[in-house]
DNA sequence: ACATCATTTGAACACTTGCTCAACTGTGAG
DNA sequence: CTCACAGTTGAGCAAGTGTTCAAATGATGT
């Protein structure tokens, strides 16, 4: 019982369990690629750059990225099911903002790297 | 022709101004996107990081995720198209490795993000 | 030339995703 | 209370995604 992964011819065990070690533990992994996941579609990202640097309620959204308000709910429901946005009611209108500083940060480091890429 | 984006009542015009301001160039936009998505699927993110450890080779890389070598493969041949992963065939053996310090950096930083929360 | 091994590729499929539309909350005004 | 408005939610659907399986490359050894 030494190759019951499946049949794959192993290399170098060593340079493996190195990799394996790296790993983040899979709750912290799957949370991370679940937070990469809501990064990675451009109506949530347009969403995100625009809380980062504003404050804004549901339809000053949909209006600054020409979508249906439905649309910009849905996806705000996702974000707040992630930890990424806070809101805040004020009478009618909802006030959506960036709840972590972090997430202004990767994003600022994806831009510098597709920007530095395009040089 | 003023309201000519949809039917949304706007709140605050200069708000959305700025926050138009602070979005990325469209092209831009759409490299971050399509990058953040790369990241967001378990497999490839373990992916990475076992290669933000260590250069290894597909069959390496399969044995260490416990997925298929076809998986791995098909999964590679997207992160190659985004150049965010390097090969470099050694007779029949192709390793790979990260193109990029910038990737490594913003999986950093999403692991540590995601590692203050669960505190 | 042939067999073998590591990897790539294409087609097929189940599953997921992001949108729209319509119905529903919930808050403030008359 | 009733109406209008900001936002949420659920169902439905077209489009996209990740895996598997089988066939094709491409390099090495005999």
């Amino acid at each position: 019982m030494d190759s019951d992964i499946c049949q794959v011819t192993i290399v170098d065990r060593q340079r493996i369990a190195r990799a394996v070690d790296q790993l983040p533990d899979p709750p912290v992994l799957t949370e991370v690629a679940a937070t990469f996941k809501l990064l990675g579609d451009p109506t949530r990202l347009k969403i995100l750059h625009a809380l980062a640097a504003e404050e804004l309620c549901v339809c000053d959204l949909a209006a600054l990225l020409a979508v249906s308000i439905s649309a910009v709910s849905h996806q705000l429901r996702l974000l707040r099911g992630q930890g990424v946005v806070r809101f805040r009611r004020e009478g009618k209108i909802v006030y959506y903002q960036l709840d972590d500083d972090h997430i202004r940060q990767v994003m600022a480091d994806m831009r510098a790297h597709i920007e530095s890429c395009r040089r």
